[in-house]
RNA sequence: GCGCCUGUAGCUCAGUUGGAUAGAGCAGCGGACUUCUAAUCCGCAGGCCAGAGGUUCGAAUCCUCUCAGGCGCGCCA
């Protein structure tokens, strides 16, 4: 509907310069917006106001211009209204929004879909927990945040792959193996010493018994039983953390390791290939990399003194790589603690001749737990945190979901366990799934009255009347738009907002039933009812698209 | 000290990328089920958009400074 207007305006103004009413100027970048007070209108557009220096008219005499000379072939619009300083405000003929529901009909689970993307190729790279521990909320967040970006940017034309990053070389792995060996030893000498900056939580017990299981570690020599510690507890972690993520919904296309980049030599050779580019340097023993000219604050070690690479080193190669698979675009989403590393991760591609814009890197903020009106402080190492797992088995996948998107990445997220916990219906998805349901439940009493939906085209003589009606038909045509918002800003969150605002219309418009019966969707008049029942059908598609975006089940009763 | 993020109703947060009179939910008060689902709806109350300057037709939004909070600044991972 918006690109309708669009064409209508561009139209016009052309006209207007070529019959000389305006005088021949470039157009200026201006907004067609969804007013937010009905009295304006169904659209505004300030094109007249931007204008209005390069004219050197009043916006207020463009604007009757404009409307006076209006290029409105298929006679979509029903007014046009000067307004303030210089705004135009337009209605569309109620017919031309009725049209939508037919669309919907037609379209169903795809209306939304569109080709904004163009198949631009787009890797997203999101939860990368290290296969040390289960995930927490922190890695909640960004795979609900990560997965529904994915799937909203597939919807909208992009050939999307997601990524899992394993980072399962290094010192973490080992200290992982440490700590499952001494409390595997603890079991027989509750005296045996635990490593200093050991995994404290109760799943490393829990893993040091079912390894124990399989290999009896006493007959190991000790390096050889933290190494087989180290191996089989990686790999049972990487397994629960696969599990938890599939019943969070969310799948990947490839998981990436770390010790593959180190095996298979692409790590030697990325360091080799920037040796040759002339951006390595030997220093006090250890090898840099000139980060320095591309924006970072000062030089980067890449190899230790003691020749070990550091974390830096396998991330370049690692993002180097990922540029090699022709994708023009990559999306990482990093916890906030991670936002010193973006200008370093950056700089280091910038140095191989790639543009920085290429990487967009979305930070997550903190997440915090409340609980009895207190902070939990999460820390994977003092083993004191709440798990994903534990949050979806307490309240659910839906309204972990719901919850994690219901706030822009960049502010830190609350979590109150008491609310979530003992009052399902605070829980805002269940307002959105509650209008899904009824939505359903109409069809289930029309169906019971013999009443079924025909195929054919809205017929409009019954009328679809009401504001409230209209209104719930406009915030329907706004969904594709808002999908490509969407993608434009990496901002899913924008579509809880816009679903609860959608299920708000519907329940709105239900009630008006409960006090007028002739307000109702089913009624004596077949007519009105037909089309009532299309614009109820209308809902509930939207709805269930939107919800199956955000990976939330769309239930029929509740 | 330097950098990134945040500051909007009592609380948790949106705010269509610079638009018209700043919006929800929760908490508070008062109403609506003999009816298509009350997990809902309606009403009341609640604001110096942290503060001060600036940019322009127009600022919660952009720029500068100040204040407050979070995070980060290793040859750690």
């Amino acid at each position: 509907m918006k690109n309708r207007m669009n064409a209508i305006l561009t139209a016009t103004i052309n006209d207007c310069f070529e019959r000389g009413i305006l005088s021949r100027t470039s157009i200026p970048p201006y907004v067609i917006e969804i007013p937010n007070n009905p009295a304006h209108g169904h659209f505004a557009t300030n094109v007249s106001m931007v204008l209005a220096s390069s004219q050197r008219r009043r916006p207020t005499d463009i604007a009757k211009t404009i409307i006076d000379n209006l290029k409105d072939d298929q006679h979509l619009l029903e007014s046009a209204d000067i307004a303030g300083p210089g705004f135009i405000n337009f209605r569309i003929r109620a017919t031309e929004w009725c049209g939508l529901l037919t669309e919907i009909g037609n379209l169903k689970a795809e209306y939304g879909r569109n080709d904004a993307g163009k198949g631009e190729k787009v890797l997203v790279e999101f939860v990368s927990a290290n296969p040390t521990g289960p995930l927490h909320l922190g890695h909640g967040r960004g795979a609900a945040l990560g997965d529904t970006l994915c799937r909203i940017l597939a919807f909208c034309g992009y050939d999307v792959a997601r990524e899992f990053y394993i980072n399962d070389a290094g010192a973490q792995v080992r200290l992982l193996g440490e700590s499952v060996y001494s409390r595997f030893r603890q079991i027989k000498n509750p005296h045996y010493p635990f490593p200093e900056n050991g995994y404290h939580g109760d799943y490393i017990l829990d893993l040091a018994i079912a390894i124990s299981q399989k290999m009896d570690l006493n007959k190991l020599p000790e390096e050889e039983a933290i190494a087989f510690c180290a191996q089989k507890g990686k790999e049972m972690m990487l397994q629960e953390i696969k599990a938890d993520l599939s019943r969070f919904r969310v799948v990947f296309d490839t998981w990436s390791s770390e010790t593959d980049l180190h095996q298979s030599g692409l790590l030697h050779d990325t360091l080799e290939m920037i040796r040759e580019d002339g951006y390595l340097y030997e220093k006090d023993g250890a090898t840099w990399l000139r980060t320095s000219p591309f924006g970072d604050d000062k030089d980067r070690v890449i190899r230790k003194k003691d020749g070990e690479f550091t974390y830096f080193a396998s991330d370049i190669a690692y993002h180097l790589q990922k540029c090699g698979k022709g994708f023009t675009r990559a999306v990482n989403i990093w916890g906030a603690d991670h936002h010193g590393y973006v200008p370093r991760i950056k700089a280091a591609l910038s140095a191989h001749g790639i543009s920085p814009n290429w990487l967009s890197v979305l930070l997550i903020q903190l997440v915090k737990l409340w609980e009895g009106g207190q902070e939990i402080r999460m820390s994977k190492r003092a083993g004191s945190f709440v798990t994903l797992r534990e949050l979806m088995d307490a309240v659910g996948e839906d309204a972990v979901r719901f919850v994690f998107l219901m706030k822009n990445h960049d502010s830190p997220l609350d979590f109150d366990m008491d609310l979530v916990k003992k009052r399902d219906s605070d829980n805002p998805v269940y307002y959105v799934q509650y209008a899904h349901a009824r939505a359903c439940s109409i069809f289930r009493k029309a169906e019971a009255e013999g009443i079924l939906m025909a195929g054919a085209p809205v017929d409009l003589s019954g009328g679809l009347i009401l504001e409230e009606e209209l209104a719930m038909i406009r915030a329907m045509a706004d969904f594709p738009s808002l999908l490509m918002e969407i993608c434009a800003t990496l901002e899913p969150h924008r579509l809880t907002y816009y679903l609860t605002d959608l299920a708000a219309l519907f329940h709105r418009y239900f009630n008006l039933g409960t006090k007028v019966p002739e307000y109702r969707v089913v009624t004596a008049d077949a007519a009105l009812t037909q089309a009532r029942l299309a614009l109820v059908e209308g809902v509930r598609t939207v709805i269930a698209n939107g919800l199956r975006l955000l990976g939330i089940d769309a239930p029929e009763k509740m």
